[in-house]
DNA sequence: CCTTGACCTAAAGTTAGGTTGAGGTTGTAG
DNA sequence: CTACAACCTCAACCTAACTTTAGGTCAAGG
Protein backbone atom coordinates (compact mmCIF):
# COMPACT_ATOMS: atom_id res chain seq x y z
CA UNK A 1 0.00 0.00 0.00
CA UNK A 2 1.26 3.61 -1.03
CA UNK A 3 0.52 5.87 2.05
CA UNK A 4 -0.10 9.98 0.47
CA UNK A 5 3.28 11.06 1.30
CA UNK A 6 5.21 13.84 -0.68
CA UNK A 7 7.17 12.11 -2.65
CA UNK A 8 6.19 9.27 -5.02
CA UNK A 9 8.55 6.41 -6.39
CA UNK A 10 9.56 5.34 -9.56
CA UNK A 11 7.00 2.53 -9.75
CA UNK A 12 4.19 4.27 -8.55
CA UNK A 13 4.83 7.16 -11.06
CA UNK A 14 5.06 4.11 -13.66
CA UNK A 15 2.28 2.64 -12.46
CA UNK A 16 0.08 6.19 -12.93
CA UNK A 17 1.64 7.19 -15.99
CA UNK A 18 1.95 3.89 -18.03
CA UNK A 19 5.77 4.87 -18.91
CA UNK A 20 7.85 2.17 -18.01
CA UNK A 21 10.37 2.48 -15.04
CA UNK A 22 13.23 2.19 -17.96
CA UNK A 23 11.91 4.95 -19.86
CA UNK A 24 11.33 7.03 -16.65
CA UNK A 25 15.28 6.48 -15.85
CA UNK A 26 16.01 7.22 -19.44
CA UNK A 27 14.08 10.65 -19.19
CA UNK A 28 16.28 11.39 -15.91
CA UNK A 29 19.45 10.76 -17.94
CA UNK A 30 17.87 13.42 -20.31
CA UNK A 31 16.98 16.06 -17.84
CA UNK A 32 13.31 15.84 -18.50
CA UNK A 33 13.10 14.76 -15.06
CA UNK A 34 14.95 15.48 -11.86
CA UNK A 35 13.72 13.29 -8.82
CA UNK A 36 15.56 13.64 -5.79
CA UNK A 37 17.00 10.45 -3.72
CA UNK A 38 16.33 9.47 -0.41
CA UNK A 39 18.34 8.18 2.55
CA UNK A 40 19.05 4.47 0.48
CA UNK A 41 19.65 6.07 -3.08
CA UNK A 42 15.90 5.93 -4.72
CA UNK A 43 14.56 8.02 -6.36
CA UNK A 44 11.66 10.48 -4.96
CA UNK A 45 9.41 11.72 -7.42
CA UNK A 46 6.77 14.60 -6.63
CA UNK A 47 2.77 14.33 -7.83
CA UNK A 48 3.99 17.17 -10.16
CA UNK A 49 5.94 14.73 -12.06
CA UNK A 50 2.80 12.72 -13.08
CA UNK A 51 1.37 15.87 -14.73
CA UNK A 52 5.04 16.50 -16.33
CA UNK A 53 5.41 13.06 -17.91
CA UNK A 54 1.76 13.16 -19.64
CA UNK A 55 2.76 16.00 -21.17
CA UNK A 56 6.16 14.03 -22.23
CA UNK A 57 3.81 11.37 -23.96
CA UNK A 58 1.81 13.86 -25.67
CA UNK A 59 4.15 16.20 -26.85
CA UNK A 60 5.88 12.71 -28.68
CA UNK A 61 2.47 11.58 -29.67
CA UNK A 62 2.90 14.99 -32.13
CA UNK A 63 6.01 14.13 -33.62
CA UNK A 64 8.25 16.37 -31.07
CA UNK A 65 11.78 15.12 -29.60
CA UNK A 66 12.95 14.72 -26.33
CA UNK A 67 15.13 17.82 -26.88
CA UNK A 68 12.21 19.86 -28.10
CA UNK A 69 10.15 18.73 -24.63
CA UNK A 70 13.14 19.59 -22.97
CA UNK A 71 13.03 23.01 -24.21
CA UNK A 72 9.54 23.52 -23.49
CA UNK A 73 9.86 22.18 -19.76
CA UNK A 74 12.55 24.41 -19.50
CA UNK A 75 9.73 27.13 -19.16
CA UNK A 76 8.23 25.75 -15.98
CA UNK A 77 9.84 26.85 -13.01
CA UNK A 78 12.58 24.98 -11.01
CA UNK A 79 12.74 24.13 -7.21
CA UNK A 80 9.22 24.94 -7.19
CA UNK A 81 5.89 23.11 -8.08
CA UNK A 82 4.55 24.37 -11.21
CA UNK A 83 1.50 26.27 -11.00
CA UNK A 84 -1.81 26.43 -13.12
CA UNK A 85 0.13 29.57 -14.86
CA UNK A 86 2.98 28.06 -15.34
CA UNK A 87 1.56 25.05 -17.36
CA UNK A 88 -0.84 27.39 -18.86
CA UNK A 89 2.06 29.11 -20.56
CA UNK A 90 3.11 25.89 -21.95
CA UNK A 91 0.09 24.85 -23.33
CA UNK A 92 -0.10 28.49 -25.30
CA UNK A 93 2.86 28.10 -27.06
CA UNK A 94 2.69 24.43 -27.65
CA UNK A 95 -0.64 25.18 -29.55
CA UNK A 96 1.08 27.69 -31.58
CA UNK A 97 3.36 25.34 -32.62
CA UNK A 98 0.84 22.71 -33.27
CA UNK A 99 -1.50 25.54 -34.74
CA UNK A 100 1.37 26.02 -37.04
CA UNK A 101 1.98 22.45 -38.21
CA UNK A 102 -1.54 22.16 -39.19
CA UNK A 103 -1.79 25.29 -40.93
CA UNK A 104 0.91 23.44 -43.08
CA UNK A 105 -1.46 20.34 -43.61
CA UNK A 106 -4.30 23.26 -44.50
CA UNK A 107 -1.58 23.98 -46.79
CA UNK A 108 -1.50 21.01 -48.91
CA UNK A 109 -5.34 20.65 -48.76
CA UNK A 110 -5.84 24.11 -49.91
CA UNK A 111 -3.41 22.98 -52.96
CA UNK A 112 -5.05 19.95 -54.01
CA UNK A 113 -8.50 22.03 -54.28
CA UNK A 114 -6.92 24.37 -56.48
CA UNK A 115 -5.40 22.37 -58.36
CA UNK A 116 -8.12 20.59 -59.88
CA UNK A 117 -9.17 23.45 -62.30
CA UNK A 118 -6.40 23.26 -64.17
CA UNK A 119 -6.39 20.01 -65.34
CA UNK A 120 -2.27 19.40 -63.81
CA UNK A 121 -3.81 15.99 -61.83
CA UNK A 122 -3.52 14.62 -65.36
CA UNK A 123 0.29 15.37 -64.47
CA UNK A 124 0.90 17.32 -67.96
CA UNK A 125 3.05 20.80 -67.28
CA UNK A 126 1.30 22.81 -64.69
CA UNK A 127 2.92 25.96 -63.18
CA UNK A 128 0.49 24.76 -60.15
CA UNK A 129 1.38 21.69 -59.89
CA UNK A 130 5.02 22.54 -60.72
CA UNK A 131 6.07 25.65 -59.39
CA UNK A 132 8.65 26.35 -60.93
CA UNK A 133 12.41 25.05 -60.77
CA UNK A 134 14.02 28.13 -58.81
CA UNK A 135 12.57 26.43 -56.38
CA UNK A 136 14.81 23.47 -56.49
CA UNK A 137 17.79 25.83 -54.55
CA UNK A 138 16.39 26.83 -51.43
CA UNK A 139 17.34 24.26 -48.60
CA UNK A 140 15.26 21.10 -47.14
CA UNK A 141 11.99 20.09 -46.67
CA UNK A 142 9.14 19.98 -48.69
CA UNK A 143 9.43 23.19 -49.93
CA UNK A 144 6.07 23.45 -52.18
CA UNK A 145 3.71 22.27 -49.61
CA UNK A 146 5.47 23.53 -46.91
CA UNK A 147 4.16 27.48 -47.53
CA UNK A 148 7.23 28.25 -49.41
CA UNK A 149 5.67 28.18 -52.52
CA UNK A 150 4.35 31.94 -52.43
CA UNK A 151 6.17 34.02 -55.16
CA UNK A 152 6.39 31.20 -57.51
CA UNK A 153 3.02 30.63 -58.50
CA UNK B 1 18.88 20.22 -68.52
CA UNK B 2 15.41 18.35 -67.31
CA UNK B 3 13.60 17.72 -70.23
CA UNK B 4 9.87 17.42 -69.27
CA UNK B 5 9.25 13.76 -69.66
CA UNK B 6 6.40 11.74 -67.85
CA UNK B 7 8.65 10.21 -65.50
CA UNK B 8 11.41 11.92 -63.72
CA UNK B 9 14.61 10.80 -62.25
CA UNK B 10 15.74 10.33 -58.52
CA UNK B 11 17.84 13.02 -58.29
CA UNK B 12 14.91 15.29 -59.55
CA UNK B 13 12.58 14.12 -57.27
CA UNK B 14 15.49 14.91 -54.15
CA UNK B 15 15.63 18.60 -55.12
CA UNK B 16 12.34 19.29 -55.74
CA UNK B 17 11.09 17.50 -52.18
CA UNK B 18 14.30 18.40 -50.36
CA UNK B 19 14.76 14.70 -49.29
CA UNK B 20 18.04 12.68 -49.89
CA UNK B 21 18.29 10.61 -52.28
CA UNK B 22 19.34 7.75 -49.70
CA UNK B 23 15.69 8.54 -48.16
CA UNK B 24 14.09 8.05 -51.51
CA UNK B 25 15.57 4.38 -52.05
CA UNK B 26 14.85 3.71 -48.39
CA UNK B 27 11.11 4.48 -49.02
CA UNK B 28 11.16 2.47 -51.80
CA UNK B 29 12.79 -0.53 -49.67
CA UNK B 30 9.96 0.61 -47.68
CA UNK B 31 7.27 0.18 -49.90
CA UNK B 32 5.85 3.99 -49.91
CA UNK B 33 6.99 4.40 -53.04
CA UNK B 34 6.55 2.07 -56.43
CA UNK B 35 8.93 3.68 -58.98
CA UNK B 36 9.51 1.68 -62.46
CA UNK B 37 12.87 1.04 -64.05
CA UNK B 38 13.95 1.95 -67.53
CA UNK B 39 16.60 0.18 -69.77
CA UNK B 40 19.10 0.87 -67.57
CA UNK B 41 17.61 -0.04 -64.48
CA UNK B 42 17.58 3.37 -63.28
CA UNK B 43 14.65 4.34 -60.96
CA UNK B 44 11.80 6.32 -62.69
CA UNK B 45 9.33 8.38 -60.87
CA UNK B 46 6.11 10.21 -61.35
CA UNK B 47 5.64 13.51 -61.15
CA UNK B 48 2.95 12.71 -58.76
CA UNK B 49 5.70 11.23 -56.55
CA UNK B 50 6.77 14.69 -55.41
CA UNK B 51 3.02 14.99 -53.67
CA UNK B 52 3.31 11.39 -52.08
CA UNK B 53 6.73 12.13 -50.65
CA UNK B 54 5.46 16.02 -49.50
CA UNK B 55 2.54 14.32 -47.62
CA UNK B 56 5.02 11.32 -46.39
CA UNK B 57 7.08 14.42 -44.75
CA UNK B 58 4.34 16.20 -43.47
CA UNK B 59 2.88 12.97 -41.23
CA UNK B 60 6.40 12.35 -40.30
CA UNK B 61 6.46 15.82 -38.96
CA UNK B 62 3.24 15.27 -36.86
CA UNK B 63 4.51 11.73 -35.49
CA UNK B 64 3.15 9.78 -37.90
CA UNK B 65 5.59 6.49 -38.27
CA UNK B 66 6.36 5.22 -41.74
CA UNK B 67 4.37 2.02 -41.23
CA UNK B 68 1.13 4.37 -40.42
CA UNK B 69 2.12 6.47 -43.32
CA UNK B 70 2.06 3.45 -45.19
CA UNK B 71 -1.35 2.67 -44.25
CA UNK B 72 -2.50 6.19 -45.34
CA UNK B 73 -1.41 5.77 -49.06
CA UNK B 74 -2.63 2.21 -49.28
CA UNK B 75 -6.06 4.29 -49.73
CA UNK B 76 -4.54 6.04 -52.87
CA UNK B 77 -5.23 3.49 -55.84
CA UNK B 78 -2.37 1.43 -57.33
CA UNK B 79 -1.79 1.92 -61.01
CA UNK B 80 -2.90 5.22 -61.92
CA UNK B 81 -2.32 8.46 -61.23
CA UNK B 82 -4.32 9.74 -57.33
CA UNK B 83 -6.93 12.06 -58.53
CA UNK B 84 -8.18 14.94 -56.39
CA UNK B 85 -10.40 13.16 -54.70
CA UNK B 86 -7.95 10.04 -54.06
CA UNK B 87 -5.96 12.83 -52.36
CA UNK B 88 -8.86 14.03 -50.57
CA UNK B 89 -9.83 11.10 -49.04
CA UNK B 90 -6.65 10.89 -47.69
CA UNK B 91 -6.85 14.18 -45.88
CA UNK B 92 -9.90 13.59 -44.37
CA UNK B 93 -8.88 10.78 -42.81
CA UNK B 94 -5.53 12.43 -41.81
CA UNK B 95 -7.77 15.47 -40.50
CA UNK B 96 -9.79 12.87 -38.29
CA UNK B 97 -6.54 11.27 -36.69
CA UNK B 98 -5.50 14.91 -35.71
CA UNK B 99 -8.31 16.03 -34.96
CA UNK B 100 -8.04 13.31 -32.16
CA UNK B 101 -4.81 14.40 -31.02
CA UNK B 102 -5.72 17.89 -30.55
CA UNK B 103 -8.43 16.77 -28.21
CA UNK B 104 -6.21 14.62 -26.18
CA UNK B 105 -4.25 18.21 -25.87
CA UNK B 106 -7.54 19.99 -25.16
CA UNK B 107 -8.11 17.78 -22.50
CA UNK B 108 -4.79 18.43 -20.57
CA UNK B 109 -5.27 21.87 -20.75
CA UNK B 110 -9.32 22.00 -19.69
CA UNK B 111 -8.44 19.66 -16.76
CA UNK B 112 -5.52 22.35 -16.19
CA UNK B 113 -8.29 25.17 -15.96
CA UNK B 114 -10.55 23.07 -14.20
CA UNK B 115 -8.03 21.83 -11.49
CA UNK B 116 -7.58 25.41 -10.18
CA UNK B 117 -10.92 25.34 -7.85
CA UNK B 118 -9.73 22.47 -5.81
CA UNK B 119 -6.53 23.65 -4.54
CA UNK B 120 -4.59 20.22 -6.02
CA UNK B 121 -1.70 22.37 -7.50
CA UNK B 122 -0.42 22.46 -4.21
CA UNK B 123 0.02 19.07 -4.43
CA UNK B 124 -1.83 17.60 -1.09
CA UNK B 125 -4.84 14.86 -1.64
CA UNK B 126 -7.15 15.62 -4.84
CA UNK B 127 -9.25 13.92 -6.30
CA UNK B 128 -9.22 16.04 -9.55
CA UNK B 129 -5.12 15.85 -9.81
CA UNK B 130 -5.15 12.15 -8.25
CA UNK B 131 -8.01 10.47 -9.99
CA UNK B 132 -8.58 7.36 -7.61
CA UNK B 133 -5.90 4.57 -7.63
CA UNK B 134 -7.94 2.19 -9.50
CA UNK B 135 -6.99 4.14 -12.71
CA UNK B 136 -3.63 2.37 -12.36
CA UNK B 137 -4.74 -0.60 -13.85
CA UNK B 138 -5.81 0.01 -17.47
CA UNK B 139 -2.66 -0.86 -19.66
CA UNK B 140 -0.23 1.69 -20.90
CA UNK B 141 -0.33 5.25 -21.84
CA UNK B 142 -0.91 8.69 -19.60
CA UNK B 143 -4.28 7.32 -19.09
CA UNK B 144 -5.31 10.75 -16.78
CA UNK B 145 -4.67 12.89 -19.25
CA UNK B 146 -5.63 11.06 -22.23
CA UNK B 147 -9.45 10.95 -21.77
CA UNK B 148 -9.91 7.81 -19.89
CA UNK B 149 -10.66 9.85 -16.76
CA UNK B 150 -14.00 9.49 -17.63
CA UNK B 151 -16.16 7.95 -14.51
CA UNK B 152 -13.06 8.43 -11.55
CA UNK B 153 -13.85 11.66 -11.30
C1' DC C 1 34.90 7.57 -77.94
C1' DC C 2 35.65 9.45 -73.52
C1' DT C 3 34.81 11.60 -69.47
C1' DT C 4 32.13 12.79 -65.62
C1' DG C 5 28.20 13.25 -62.86
C1' DA C 6 24.18 10.82 -61.74
C1' DC C 7 22.79 6.47 -60.88
C1' DC C 8 23.00 1.38 -59.02
C1' DT C 9 23.41 -2.44 -54.96
C1' DA C 10 24.72 -4.31 -50.63
C1' DA C 11 26.37 -3.89 -46.23
C1' DA C 12 27.81 -1.38 -42.41
C1' DG C 13 27.29 2.73 -39.50
C1' DT C 14 24.44 6.37 -36.98
C1' DT C 15 21.04 8.65 -33.87
C1' DA C 16 16.99 8.74 -31.03
C1' DG C 17 14.55 6.61 -27.78
C1' DG C 18 14.36 3.41 -25.34
C1' DT C 19 14.66 -2.12 -23.15
C1' DT C 20 17.13 -5.99 -21.18
C1' DG C 21 20.28 -8.34 -18.22
C1' DA C 22 23.55 -9.02 -14.59
C1' DG C 23 24.74 -8.32 -10.21
C1' DG C 24 23.88 -5.95 -6.08
C1' DT C 25 21.00 -2.94 -2.38
C1' DT C 26 16.77 -1.23 -0.01
C1' DG C 27 12.47 -1.38 2.31
C1' DT C 28 8.46 -3.50 4.10
C1' DA C 29 5.06 -7.32 5.27
C1' DG C 30 4.82 -11.23 7.93
C1' DC D 1 14.63 -10.91 11.33
C1' DT D 2 13.86 -12.76 7.13
C1' DA D 3 12.02 -13.03 2.59
C1' DC D 4 11.06 -10.91 -1.42
C1' DA D 5 9.47 -7.18 -4.20
C1' DA D 6 11.06 -2.98 -5.61
C1' DC D 7 14.79 -0.39 -6.19
C1' DC D 8 19.85 0.71 -7.83
C1' DT D 9 23.90 1.07 -11.70
C1' DC D 10 26.15 0.06 -15.81
C1' DA D 11 26.69 -1.99 -20.11
C1' DA D 12 24.78 -4.24 -23.89
C1' DC D 13 21.15 -4.69 -26.84
C1' DC D 14 17.06 -3.19 -29.80
C1' DT D 15 14.06 -0.79 -33.52
C1' DA D 16 13.08 2.95 -36.66
C1' DA D 17 14.66 5.76 -39.98
C1' DC D 18 18.09 6.93 -42.31
C1' DT D 19 23.27 7.90 -44.06
C1' DT D 20 27.69 6.40 -45.50
C1' DT D 21 30.92 3.64 -47.88
C1' DA D 22 32.69 0.66 -51.37
C1' DG D 23 32.67 -0.88 -55.68
C1' DG D 24 30.74 -0.55 -59.73
C1' DT D 25 27.16 1.03 -64.12
C1' DC D 26 24.64 4.42 -67.04
C1' DA D 27 23.93 8.47 -69.94
C1' DA D 28 24.75 12.85 -72.05
C1' DG D 29 27.94 16.61 -73.54
C1' DG D 30 32.33 17.57 -75.97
Amino acid sequence: MQKIEKTVSIGYLSDRTGVAVSALRYYETQNLLHPERNAGGQRRFLRADIRRVSFILIAQQFGFTIEQIKTELARLPEGRTPTKKDWSKIGTHFGKILDAKITTLQNMRDNLDGCIGCGCLSLKSCALYNPADKASKRGTGPRYLMGDQAGDI
